[in-house]
DNA sequence: TGAAAAAAGTTGCAATTGCAACATTATATT
DNA sequence: AATATAATGTTGCAATTGCAACTTTTTTCA
């Protein structure tokens, strides 16, 4: 992802921040850093570490709604905190920024490079991050579990060019980030397994089918 | 939406439009205009009109994956076109801006205000889609027909501070925006008027129920 | 206005999936 | 290393949902 202060040298980076009424937080692993998302409208950039954002039913259910790694966005600007709970958890020691979304988007310092450079950066980081959120809903609009995980694993697959994925996270949170049951996913993948389609060791899963092989067209839902 | 010339007069946005290398369209109603958008990284804006972008699978389904109004982003900057078969339909008389991606991101012309008021603009509205992109994501990921049903319902009705809600499109376009069969969409519709919880007549629907009374969260999947 | 096309309503049926309730394996912690 | 805790694997069953195949109603447009 790119830099949020890509182009700003430290000086003018201390100056920006200053500028914005930024706060610098620090949260050890696996504690909550809801309560800085509380009130309205604040942006976190987060500088290192890696961070999860769920969201908890009235129903039981838990969904993971972000994960966030090294300089991405997050916060209440994007993602309402009001009408459901949720939690957000450092799942490594974190380092995070918060700015205001008022600061940055009404500053009208356009003199000053560097807050144009920063807003430059924004925007690209934001495009980046729309896409991820659009490849998230083409996975959620497939009907079916078997079509679910194979859109995931081909985007997964595409993004690093290898039919070698590592998953990011555990089949229990896989679940909850395709919003399935895991035991109806763990069938799922056994059968997927039984046909020849992939194979899994732990986290790691090689996919056996060709993208754009006939097999792949004729995996209908039904 | 936030207007992407905000605060940029008419002279300033001819120049700025020139430097980006910008081009208009117009697209009659019911007119494709996939064809703008088969190429690389591109950003349209939408001036005026009315746009859907509707992705096909290969089993047959349709899923709306955006719907697109004045002032909106749009483009395969953040939607890729690439790995399946879409549509761009002008569901109205439309005319659109395209700009090259790396034109706005890569450009360095820092010293001219109105550049850096039109990052400011993109950003807002970049934010704006992303808050539009998680709510369409927690209605996605809710497991039955009828909560996807009611979290939309609940979006709507928040939006616009109001239990009556206008649809902003038909029946059957509702079912591929929840990407839910149409005719057990149809079904649960009719249950939950029959139980008293919504009322409709053609596109306006009547939240019969309080949001937070036990009725709603007594609302399980099963 | 009237015919054609699209949208909406209905229903039976079968496939899928969620849920519960386990057993087994892996990971974390003292 | 031993124990507690979390994750994974498995399966029966019932609820939900997709699909097909209609009918009825609404909208479009020649």
């Amino acid at each position: 992802m790119t830099n949020p202060f890509y182009n700003i040298d430290f000086k003018e980076r201390e100056k920006l921040l200053k500028s914005l009424e930024s706060h610098l937080f620090h949260f050890p692993k696996n504690n909550s850093i809801f309560s800085v998302f509380e009130q309205e409208n604040n942006i976190g950039i987060l500088l290192k570490g890696y961070i999860q954002i769920i969201r908890l039913d009235s129903n039981g259910n838990r969904i993971i709604m972000e994960e966030i790694g090294d300089n991405e966005l997050f916060g209440s600007f994007m993602l309402s905190f009001k009408n459901a709970e949720y939690e957000i958890i450092a799942k490594e020691d974190t380092d995070i920024v918060v700015l205001e979304y008022e600061q940055i988007l009404r500053n009208q310092d356009f003199n000053k490079k560097y807050y144009s450079q920063f807003l430059q950066n924004m925007l690209t980081i934001s495009f980046q991050k729309l896409k991820e959120k659009n490849e998230r809903i083409e996975i959620l609009t497939k009907k079916t579990i078997r079509n679910k995980l194979l859109e995931y694993f081909n985007i997964v697959s595409s993004k690093y060019g290898s039919k070698y994925i590592y998953l990011p996270f555990n089949f229990t949170d896989l679940a909850d980030y395709l919003a399935i049951d895991r035991s109806a996913m763990s069938r799922e993948l056994k059968n997927l397994k039984d046909e020849g389609f992939i194979e899994i060791k732990g986290k790691r899963i090689t996919l056996l089918y060709d993208k754009y092989s006939s097999i792949y067209k004729m995996m209908q839902p039904y």
